[in-house]
DNA sequence: TTCTTATGCATAAGAAAATTATGTATACTT
DNA sequence: AAGTATACATAATTTTCTTATGCATAAGAA
């Protein structure tokens, strides 16, 4: 999903989190604030969000909306309650794995 | 690798880095290292780590050289030369790509 | 007016990188 | 004798991307 092929895995966690903090979201839109708060570091491919959403959809934790805008449709997701718990969960998680990442790539403040 | 399912792809920078402060490593030191390290909350499994070492020992970024410790062998692999150019190379990358995650994870901070 | 870029969704084929399972072997502990 | 720890390795499977393709409308450039 990035440029730099890392990132593989924390998609999901992403996407929860905007939703979290924007209520509601069209897929192109969640592309092109990813690269506008990354400053076009992070570039989110179709191939990889699409199946993302509708898996979170799948499982309960995303509802959709549609809506037609200059004749072309888009397709809103807000989390459900169940999304929302996710959202802690899941961004908890990633920031716990981020910590102990540091700490690899950081020894020295590990140690502190 | 973790006991969470997240970090997929940032193993062999971990491995590098490892490699740069510790000069020389078995495989299974690595495993227990990184455990260590993150106070048993990343567990590198074998079946990760061992194809990981081959690829970048075929990729020239690691030597190896074995060595027999009661009765048993362990294969030390240190960091070519262009190993540890590698190694400066993907530790920034990831660096970089963590601090964009931060960015997302945390919004509030992007804005200072 | 035609081509490209942007907006908007979606899926399929392939690749990458894990997990899980299995196999071999020695040493130590219970 | 059985289980845990040490030590390596590989194969099958799964997960999660990338890349490619497809459809469709709108706006801007050539």
């Amino acid at each position: 999903m990035s440029s730099s092929k890392l990132l593989k895995g924390s998609l999901a966690t992403i996407v929860l989190k905007l939703l979290e903090e924007n209520k509601k979201m069209y897929g192109y839109e969640i592309t092109q604030r990813v690269k506008e708060i990354t400053a076009g570091e992070f570039k989110i491919t179709e191939g990889a969000l699409y199946p993302t959403l509708h898996k979170l959809e799948a499982e309960g934790m995303l509802s959709t909306e549609t809506q037609k805008v200059d004749n072309r449709i888009r397709k809103y997701y807000s989390l459900t309650k169940e999304g929302n718990a996710e959202a802690q969960t899941k961004v908890a998680e990633l920031e716990e794995f981020l910590l102990n990442l540091q700490k690899l790539l950081n020894p020295k403040l590990g140690m502190g």
